[in-house]
RNA sequence: GCGAGAGUGGCGGAACUGGCAGACGCCCUGGAUUUAGGUUCCAGUGCCCGCAAGGGCGUGGGGGUUCGAGUCCCCCCUCUCGCACCA
């Protein structure tokens, strides 16, 4: 008896399996299962769900879905990024609340969420936006500020003119806001509130070595962004301008010394020049007015040399000396462009004949370029007309010469420490996380100004300091929180006299930095999150996102976790023990955007083809970690290829009974049971390594192939309890990636519960292995012809069955061959001379 | 310039350890089913020569190691991404 039927129609059954899978109480947590946590990024609601972020869940809901399967007890959480820029924008241009734009926004997406059946616990979303949430990182904010992790700082920071905002420096790209390509970056001085994330910057560089499960591309990158150099630190007294022993009368701020960092203390006998970066603050003191106003013109915009070039170098002497304490002689500071003030002490020591960007600059100058280290090897050559910038042996260095470069670093570095005008010390290119923002849909910073107390933490139990309700929504702009005065004024939690609140918000990378640890525990109201679920579940055991969140999202996350840990709240040091980056999807070989028109939206596919088929797609189109280009006809494939599954089995009855592992299989029992039994270790292995589901689709595709190939032969030549036990394995191996289609097929079948529920089938070896191989006989490395043997047969035995046929017999023509290369269960190469 | 990754049919890709290059899918062609179109099912489909049997060529280019190289080594070319005077 067969069923009737029916058409691949997926729009007739999704819907009622999506339903039921959303109202589904999550499965209670098993102690005794083996906790996995599978995360991915979350995303920003910005108003629908686009290709990106289904591939992304796709390749985090198989995964979830095939552990579960696997028995282990699967924590796969969703949430959203719900504070930022976008929100604003949007209600400039609908006279909407952010807040309204935001939560409609995520109802919507949220809904696709679950048509596309990705197995989220949603009893665990987070939504950043909510008070219940942001009273959270306010909470944290607090404990950072008790530790001195949050502080506030006068200084030169990025405004973006388009946000209206501060950036923080991992947000500027090549001198461009991250948000606004073509948008150059222009600097203020601004006070701001700061996380102190270069406290951990050591940490945070070497705990890359332990993190084995993350791209090697990634670490590197983050590697590089921490910038870490082993130097020195060297003082040096400053002489003011003036002749002989009449110097000319400096002000009250002058300064006596000047820190510089160097790595290569090793030259310090070849220093031509301090050189001050144009920003630093010691020029306030050394310089009058017009001196000071023309440093300060020297200093460059960020990216405003074009990409590719260096600005070319340019700088003034200042009139003032310092003396070098290693040779106690007067050098000559300058202040010039290429000097950064954000790296080291913001001045460096000039040593042209050993450095490239010196060497340019005191050529340029007319300074001196003295030699003070050689090759080690005697002969080798000198560069001629540039700098020599390798270690080697010092000379003209006093009682250094003659030593190698390393050795002098430590002997130099000892000296100067000796004197107390130094020491060996350790420079990051990190910076401080500037986390001020001066927008409004944010997370309130939750301090006031008291005109007696100063500045004042506003106490625990008042949290969260509410972002207020109503706020002035122009065609201009959202008001920012320093233009609703409800909000700024408050009374001074000590002494209850008027005061003011801070009025800047919390950079949103904040909220993205510990979101991960409130889905353990996303309604408690006495802590961001539960401590004894933290310890069950923590680290996240796979994180899954894209590539452009590798340095900032993903060192944030870092840090607020080594944070945390230290304030006793977790007890792990890294947060995501395993990273995958998935690729990008492109359309006509370009990124998707709206203003390319190149866009495709998930939300047409699930109505052409389903959510199965969009979701198989793109598994299929290419391994996860790559880019691809989007193919229409490519999802049709995968909808023609459901469908073939989908009439497959409901041409056929089942039953729950399993097959027994000692099973005698006869004739083509065996052909479908080792195709079956192949395929499901190919997959099971693929869920465990690569995660190439491109393949793993494709090796269920030649299954498929092959039951068509046998239907013919199902209750003949294969017994009815083996094609079933075959089909049924099939529509498990799918499940992960076809949810719906398989459920579907498992309801026809009259089984119980869905294929979810089940255990993941585990491989017969005494089915998988092949009893006949076909063995390749080449000729001098070409394929000549084939030979079916017995899996068995060993290379004494290949080799004289090959030299047998009559093929090679031809080739031969009476003569015997140098060399006979016989593999086992591969080929036999008969080596002859030309 | 520096760092990382990638170049395989008309297209997406497969070949994980050196062992039949092109699995699987798309496109295209043909056949069956169908009143017809669509759907479905089956077959063909790297390039060149050949009616065929068969042969030659072929994984960006050049060289090398090896019985044997898409895979290992050296040199070069192209593309993608990241960094941008970090002393």
């Amino acid at each position: 008896m067969t069923m009737p039927e029916r058409d691949y129609q997926p729009d007739q059954f999704e819907p009622r399996w999506a339903e039921r899978w959303a109202q589904a109480e999550p499965s209670a947590p098993e102690g005794q299962k083996q906790k996995y946590y599978v995360l991915e990024m979350l995303p920003y609601p910005s108003g629908a769900l686009h290709m990106g972020h289904v591939r992304n869940y796709a390749i985090g809901d198989a995964v979830a879905r095939q552990l579960r399967m696997r028995g282990y007890d699967v924590l796969h959480p969703m949430g959203w990024d719900a504070f930022g820029l976008p929100a604003e924008n949007a209600a400039i241009k609908n006279r909407r609340h952010p807040r309204e734009w935001t939560l409609a926004n995520i109802a919507h997406m949220r809904e696709q969420a679950r048509r596309f059946g990705f197995s989220y616990d949603w009893a665990r979303e987070v939504t950043t936006c909510l008070p219940e949430y942001y009273r959270w990182n306010q909470w944290l904010f607090l404990k950072f500020y008790e530790r001195g992790w949050a502080y506030r700082k006068r200084g030169w920071v990025n405004w973006c003119p388009q946000c209206a905002t501060v950036l923080a420096n991992e947000q500027v790209a090549g001198g461009v806001c991250w948000r606004h390509e073509d948008t150059p970056v222009e600097s203020r001085e601004l006070e701001q509130w700061y996380f102190k994330i270069t406290d951990f910057a050591g940490e945070l560089l070497r705990d890359l070595e332990q993190l084995g499960g993350w791209p090697e591309r990634v670490r590197a990158m983050q590697r590089n962004w921490i910038g870490e150099s082993y130097g020195a630190e060297v003082e040096y007294q400053l002489q003011p301008p003036g002749q002989g022993s009449r110097p000319a009368p400096v002000s009250a701020s002058a300064p006596v010394s000047l820190k510089i960092f160097t790595t290569r203390i090793d030259t310090i006998f070849g220093v031509s020049a301090l050189v001050l970066a144009p920003r630093h603050p010691a020029l306030a003191g050394m310089l009058a007015a017009p001196e000071l106003a023309r440093a300060h013109a020297l200093q460059p915009e960020r990216g405003a040399a074009p990409l590719g070039t260096e600005a070319e170098k340019e700088g003034f002497f200042t009139g003032w000396h310092a003396i070098n304490p290693f040779t106690g002689r007067p050098i000559p500071v300058w202040t010039a462009n290429f000097v950064l003030m954000d790296y080291g002490t913001g001045a460096i020591m000039a040593v042209p004949a050993h450095d490239e960007r010196d060497f340019d600059f005191c050529r340029k100058y007319g300074l001196p370029i003295p030699v003070v280290i050689r090759p080690s090897q005697p002969d080798a050559p000198v560069p001629a007309d540039a700098a020599f910038t390798e270690d080697g042996v010092l000379v003209n260095s006093g009682e250094f010469s003659g030593l190698d470069s390393a050795e002098a670093r430590k002997r130099m570095a000892a000296w100067i420490e000796a004197r107390r005008q130094g020491r060996a010390t350790i420079t990051y290119r990190l910076q401080d996380w500037g986390v001020s923002r001066q927008r409004y849909w944010g997370t309130p910073i939750p301090f006031i100004y008291c005109p007696d107390c100063g500045l004042v933490p506003v106490p625990q139990d008042q949290l969260p300091v509410q972002l207020p309700e109503n706020v002035p929504i122009s065609a201009q702009g959202v008001a920012n929180l320093a233009g609703i005065p409800e909000f700024v004024e408050t009374t001074c939690p000590r002494c209850q006299k008027p005061a003011r609140r801070e009025t800047d918000t919390m950079d949103t990378f904040v909220d993205s930095s510990w979101y991960f640890y409130r889905y353990l525990s996303p309604h408690n109201d006495g802590a961001p999150f539960d401590a004894a679920e933290a310890r069950r579940w923590m680290p996240v055991d796979q994180y899954i996102g894209g590539i452009e969140h590798a340095i900032l999202h993903l060192i944030y996350a870092r840090f607020f976790t080594k944070a945390m840990r230290d304030l006793g709240l977790c007890n792990v040091p890294e947060p995501f023990l395993r990273l995958f980056t998935q690729g990008m999807i492109t359309r006509h070989g370009a990124k998707m955007s709206k203003s390319k028109g190149n866009v495709v939206d998930p939300a047409d596919l699930i109505a052409r083809y389903g959510a199965d088929a969009t979701r198989a797609y793109v598994l299929f189109a290419a391994p996860p970690e790559r880019d691809f280009d989007w193919n229409d006809q490519g999802v049709e494939g995968l909808y023609r290829f459901l469908g073939r599954v989908y009439r497959l089995a409901q041409r056929h009855e089942m039953d729950a009974s399993l097959l027994p592992t000692d099973f005698a299989p006869q004739n083509s029992e065996w052909q479908l049971l080792r195709k079956t039994h192949q395929t499901l270790a190919r997959i099971s292995q693929e869920f465990e390594s690569r995660w190439h589901f491109n393949t793993c689709l494709a090796a269920i595709m030649e299954l498929v192939n092959v039951f068509y190939e046998l239907e013919p032969e199902a209750g003949k030549g294969i017994r009815p309890a083996v094609w079933r036990d075959c089909l049924r394995i099939l529509v498990l191996m799918l499940a992960p990636f076809a949810p719906f289609v398989c459920a579907e097929i498992w309801q026809a079948w009259g089984l119980r519960d869905t294929p979810a529920a089940q255990t993941w089938p585990r491989a017969n070896p005494s089915w998988t292995a092949e009893d006949e191989v076909e063995i390749v006989i080449q000729i001098n490395g070409k394929v000549r012809t084939h030979l079916r043997v017995r899996a068995s047969s060993d290379a004494a035995e290949l080799e004289r069955w090959a030299l047998g046929l009559p093929a090679v017999q031809t080739a031969l023509a009476g003569r015997s061959p140098v060399k006979v290369i016989a593999i086992p269960g591969r080929l036999v190469n008969i080596v002859m001379r030309p």
